[in-house]
DNA sequence: GAAAGATGTGAATGGTGGTTCACTTCTTTC
DNA sequence: GAAAGAAGTGAACCACCATTCACATCTTTC
């Protein structure tokens, strides 16, 4: 035998596959998926177009990957709020602002999260985190329920609304351009809805 | 001169161009915009590949035309429901059930306008259409704030929000089989959770 | 019925972009 | 430093499908 993989050899691959990854995700999040060709990706990462299948099998396997870590870490992020302290309500609303506050901090990323056509796999993906993000909604709108601070109701239907809602309020200010002029008040109004969607009081918690 | 289209013939290239976005209609409800490939297009219709150029300049026009007959069919009748007789909160109800219920009886349809993966010329045409269900909700929330019979709030990010929602909401049962055990459950759940969106009165509207 | 002019046909064409592969370059082991 | 084996290269390849076009067929007019 004359040549087995050293550590530093393995963890150099796993930095060039993270750094294709990364890339990846910067030419999707300025261009989208559609005008995101392997040699676009590759070109960005600093490889050869063939280079792209040391990593992944296929194109649409790197997509995933990139589509993975990037709405990962986004359910990651709500889903730490909504676990957190506070009432239901309050963790809702907590919630609810970080998420678009992220979302309009990183628009070209969040907008191919979100709605930018992509291919099939990456469609099916989506999909997937989508339920993650009902699930975690419905867990808080369920303890709302449970602890009689939000009304009673089809916890799994309103955490859809609350999904599908928050995308759509979001993605006009996404697609057009980055004036931020009013996104503290886009904000507030968001939340409010969400707080009504959920049947929460106006008027804030009971003491 | 020697040839001149007769009325007759103008009306059967017409009827032949209708029957030709009928049959697309038809098969992207069946099998999605990515599987609806001319040639199986015009083999649903019953002619050549061809033959669809005498009708369209392009794939991407008839699809637009496939769209934008079915969505627009769609977005007809919930302005009829929702500009119709009765206060703002029962209109939006009701608009909330006729668009759910025309959705779950042509699933497949329904999914092709609202979520599945479609060439960007068929995207832009979603978001426009999205655009007029936003401005139908708005108008009616709109109403409702200027009656008191709805809160003060921001009736273009409630309409956004419902429009989203809704879809959202639908989605799921969409994609999955024809099993439409729950539906009614389903469609009051989910008008329950518009009215709480908009902020109506639970009680109901007071005389 | 014959000429003119249109529609209908479907196999050939062409552009796109993911994927492959013969080859080069680098890394490890002895 | 030389052999063995892996990673990296990028031009060539190929599958897919919308589009075209030379030809056939049908309609109108005289």
């Amino acid at each position: 035998m004359a040549y087995r993989k050293t550590p530093a050899e393995i963890r150099r691959l796993e930095a060039a596959r993270d750094r294709l990854v990364d890339c990846a995700t910067a030419v999707v999040a300025e261009v989208g998926w559609a005008q995101a060709s392997v040699t676009a990706v590759a070109g960005a990462a600093g490889i050869a177009a063939g280079s792209v299948y040391q990593h992944f099998p296929s194109k649409a396997a790197l997509a995933v990957e990139v589509f993975r870590r990037a709405a990962g870490r986004e359910v990651e992020v709500l889903g730490e709020v909504l676990r957190g302290p506070g009432d239901p309500a309050g963790r809702l609303a907590a919630g609810v602002r970080v998420f678009a506050r992220r979302a309009l901090e990183n628009r070209g990323l969040a907008y191919a999260l979100l709605a930018a056509p992509a291919e099939p796999a990456v469609g099916a993906e989506r999909l997937d985190h989508r339920l993650r993000y009902r699930a975690l909604f419905a867990e808080v709108v369920r303890e709302g329920i449970a602890d009689g601070t939000l009304p009673p109701q089809d916890a799994e239907v309103t955490a859809a609304a609350l999904t599908g809602g928050i995308g759509e309020v979001l993605v006009a200010p996404l697609g057009t351009a980055d004036d931020d002029g009013d996104s503290g008040e886009l904000l507030a109004e968001l939340t409010a809805m969400a707080l009504r969607c959920a049947g929460a009081d106006p008027a804030g918690p009971h003491p």
